[in-house]
DNA sequence: CTATTTATTGAACAACTGTTCAATTTATTG
DNA sequence: CAATAAATTGAACAGTTGTTCAATAAATAG
């Protein structure tokens, strides 16, 4: 029955286009017509796998939650311990590893369509909670080993999501890289507190 | 000689109107079409005054800070005392006041350009550390009178602002209103305790 | 080999983009 | 009133936007 179904990869192709498209033009000023000039197909061809624009935004995001997963798979094969998992983790999210994973212009984008479009800010939400559940998961195996000693999981995972929120939106508007390193290397501090990890 | 100056006022109705419209249909996506057709004037009109829609745009992130600014002197303006000053800073700070201060979207979308323009990340991170430098000043102020004890202000400034960048960031990746007045109540708490003022 | 299905092209659409520029209106000054 | 200078208009520019659609190419199934 006609072709070999290759659609999961042309998507794939197209959203990979997108996204690197994004990096250097914006999100928002990246067109059908540009994505489709990377590839050095048809624009009507990339209509034909993604009916609309906002189709190809949330494919875009999705595609985003992939990468920031993969550091949690990273953690998790790399260790044994819970409480190894849990370290590696930290030291990768307080670290370039986890900043360098996607585009900032491009999450940031992504994030401020979020006030516009309800349908964004349910994905970009859902893909937010999904991190922090995973990351309260973990923290739980933790408690249970006796490990760490946390009575909330759920809490104390929303904290640290709070303090890297924070870091990397505040990390951008310091001018040098030394400033950026030391608040990087202090929020990690914090973190590490708040899970009464201190060495 | 010729029309009266009423260059200042054009201008401002123009940034205004121009904010507006971003609010609605987004910062990214508001053409200089759009602008005059909120004001029903010529395209022509803002170009006289704007001659590029960066230049708009930095003057849309130069209002922005003016709109920042106010809060500080409604802290100075009704109290008298620099530890009045600060607390009553830190309630409008981690409050709605600073929330609804400037529409999140635009506010983001600002950011995110930061990342492709480096005269926007200029512009943007110098507000940013004006108004770091103005919390710094005051916290100065309350290490010199003995009301609270700060050793290094410009620091602790910072690690207040970075809390604050973080909170508004979280608080709109939580699903219900109850969750984010929690959160909000929580991290200035953590502000108040980081100055050494928890009751 | 033929029929069927999918992948892909290429042309077309009206609407909108940021800018430019000459012409006109408007208010103020001498 | 006349001269001047700024405010404002309106038309035009070439390029781009997201979508639509019929035509063609390519691959597989019977």
């Amino acid at each position: 029955m006609g072709l070999s179904n290759i659609t999961e990869i042309r998507k794939r192709e197209i959203v990979e286009a997108f996204y690197q498209t994004a990096i250097k033009e914006g999100l928002e000023s990246t067109s059908i017509a540009k994505i489709a000039k990377t590839l050095n197909i048809q624009p009507s061809l990339i209509v034909h796998y993604y009916k609309t624009k906002d189709e190809l935004i949330t494919a875009l995001i999705d595609h985003c939650l992939e990468l920031y997963l993969k550091i949690f798979e990273k953690a998790y094969l790399t260790n044994e311990d819970p409480l190894d998992m849990l370290v590696s983790l930290i030291n990768s999210m307080f670290s370039k590893d986890w900043n360098d994973l996607f585009d900032d212009g491009v999450y940031y984008s992504a994030y401020a369509m979020v006030f516009r479009e309800p349908a964004f800010r349910e994905k970009f939400s859902k893909i937010h909670k999904e991190l922090r559940v995973k990351f309260s998961s973990l923290l739980k195996d933790c408690d249970n080993t006796g490990a760490i000693n946390c009575k909330n999981p759920n809490e104390t995972a929303n904290r640290i999501f709070f303090l890297l929120d924070g870091t990397y939106f505040f990390i951008n508007m310091l001018s040098t890289q030394k400033e950026q390193d030391e608040h990087l290397k202090q929020s990690k501090l914090l973190s590490l507190e708040m899970l009464g990890l201190k060495k």
